[in-house]
RNA sequence: GGCAUCGUGGCCGAGUGGCUAGGCAGAGCUCUGCAAAAGCUUGUACAGCGGUUCGAAUCCGCUCGAUGCCUCCA
């Protein structure tokens, strides 16, 4: 049976433990939770989306169940070093420079095209999407903080993080299990920075050399912000110094969430998340997508199917039903075969869910509707497991299609139930766009006309004259629109 | 080199001690004038080798292979 939403347990799968634990919020009925977005310095690729849609669908979860969440995902336009290096630079102004225009020029051209790619793909905008540029004086604060506390040092104008110092009161690297023993005996050769007392240290605050264009003033002098620190400050202010979720990539465990744990509890004594989340990569040609190596795939070259990598076209809804298919924790590679099959089934499970509305009810219902909602609920209670609810998705959408075809029946209660679960599902949790909706403005005029080449195609037909059925048939396919022989008549759909 | 993850049927992917998801593709059947659509039926796969166990794809060890991180990266 179906419980009611605030008994249904979540357990989410905690990177810091490695184990699923049970979700207990800190505050009863609310939910705090922060995600490392994107650094606007270029385009935005499905890889990076697949994190984003795998919180949104977090966060439409919980929102689902009732919880009050606060989403807090950030938006870095400042602070990526090129490499940790004497003559490091930043990677929003750098592109700036390459471009001959302000840095904030780069950081809203890539913010604005983030938002619209996130849009396209349904994703609902986070509670705040503060910026790293909106908060240098809370950096600045909270470097001083650590310089006050001992944690921190500067040396001709940049601040560090004294990661050995923490070390003596915590534990540096515990989110990915290194030890800094390890650390130091591999360290590279690469490594000059002579002003850092360990190479293992990193920068809270970084001296702007002359030329470079981000640039504030500061205790230190005139500097820029260090990465990591950015999250640590805002992840704080809008959710506490402890707070639920922390999530963001694989890729971002070490050093940048290892950092941020280091700074939030040099800073407050206190470890800053009770449950980190982590997704895996999504691969292209089995590499890990990256703007540096050029293997990637931009959403808008799915969209538009110009691309090298996929023989057709590809809607959000399609791809975000791909990227679904697979559990956010899993490495997932993207494939044109894996794409098309994708895109058959939403299909599939789209023409189920709008059978659902003419269904007939009858006295019984040959499904235990109440018993696969929960096993839904079921699937996502155990850590957003979303290729298992969309299993059980497909459970109903054969039952749909037995009970169209006159197979199985269903009460009336139980169609109502069905459907409403697959719209909860479907659209309010997994965030999909109903694709299978007839085309608005001429629809009308097309059903009409449709209709009546259909009303002339059944009279050839009662007639066996097959040369002109087979004329509208066919005509009508080239055009994209693919009658349906039914039971109940002809149908017709768009492609 | 260090740390970590993973290796599942033609493809994609769940599962993680016994009940062996799901999708796509393939095959057969039903329906149909023929198709398409839809439905039904059909697949015992878990890298290899040892071990633990009454029983392992699932736990342990080793081998092989892949990927990620260790430097910016969702």
């Amino acid at each position: 049976m179906m419980k009611p939403y605030k008994e249904q347990e979540i357990y989410i799968y905690n990177s810091l433990t490695k184990a699923k634990e049970l979700f207990k919020p800190i505050t009863e009925d609310y939910v705090g939770m922060y995600v490392c977005g994107p650094t606007v310095y270029s385009n935005v690729h499905l890889g990076n989306c697949r994190t984003f849609i795998s919180f949104d669908l977090v966060f439409r979860y919980l929102k689902h169940l009732g919880y009050k969440v606060r989403y807090v995902r950030n938006i870095t336009d400042v602070g990526h070093l090129e490499e940790d290096a004497e003559d490091g630079e930043d990677r929003i102004a750098k592109r700036a420079r390459l471009e001959q225009i302000e840095p904030m020029e780069v950081a809203q051209i890539y913010t604005v095209d983030f938002r619209d790619v996130m849009a396209k793909f349904n994703t609902l905008p986070p509670s705040i999407e503060p910026t790293a540029t909106g908060h240098i004086l809370e950096q600045i604060e909270a470097t001083q903080n650590l310089i006050d506390r001992g944690f921190a040092y500067e040396v001709n104008g940049s601040v560090y993080f004294d990661v050995f110092k923490f070390n003596e009161v915590s534990k540096y690297g515990k989110l990915s299990g290194r030890e800094l023993d390890d650390m130091i005996a591999n360290t590279r050769d690469l490594e000059r920075q002579s002003e850092k007392r360990n190479p293992q240290d990193f920068a809270l605050w970084k001296v702007a050399e002359p030329q470079h264009i981000m640039r504030w003033n500061s205790p230190w002098g005139v500097g820029f912000p260090g990465w990591h620190l950015e999250c640590t400050v805002m992840s704080t202010k809008y959710l506490g110094e402890q707070f639920d979720i922390h999530g963001g990539g694989m890729d971002l465990k070490f050093p940048h969430h290892d950092c941020e744990i280091a700074q939030a509890e040099a800073s407050n004594d206190t470890s800053p998340v009770n449950y980190w989340m982590h997704t895996n990569m999504l691969t292209l040609n089995s590499r890990k997508m990256a703007k540096s190596t050029g293997n990637n795939i931009l959403p808008a070259e799915i969209f538009s199917g110009e691309n090298d990598f996929l023989s057709k076209a590809f809607s959000p809804s399609a791809t975000k039903f791909f990227l679904f298919q697979a559990h956010y924790r899993s490495v997932l590679d993207l494939s044109d075969e894996a794409m098309l099959a994708s895109e058959r089934g939403y299909r599939r499970l789209l023409q189920a869910y709008h059978l659902v509305e003419d269904l007939e009810a009858g006295d019984s219902t040959d499904m235990d509707v109440a018993a696969w909602r929960q096993s839904c609920y079921d699937a996502m209670n155990d850590d957003f497991n979303s290729p298992i609810l969309i299993a059980q998705l497909f459970e109903a959408a054969s039952f749909i299609q037995r009970a169209h075809a006159g197979k199985a029946s269903c009460t009336l209660e139980d169609k109502n139930l069905l459907q409403k679960t697959l719209h909860d599902f479907m659209f309010e949790i997994l965030g999909l766009v109903d694709e299978y909706q007839e085309p608005e403005g001429d629809s009308e005029l097309l059903t009409g006309a449709v209709n009546l080449l259909v009303d002339i195609r059944n009279d050839a037909r009662a007639e066996r004259n097959f040369e002109t059925s087979d004329k509208i048939r066919d005509s009508l396919a080239t055009l994209g629109i693919q009658l349906k022989d039914g039971k109940d008549g002809t149908g017709f759909e768009i492609k």
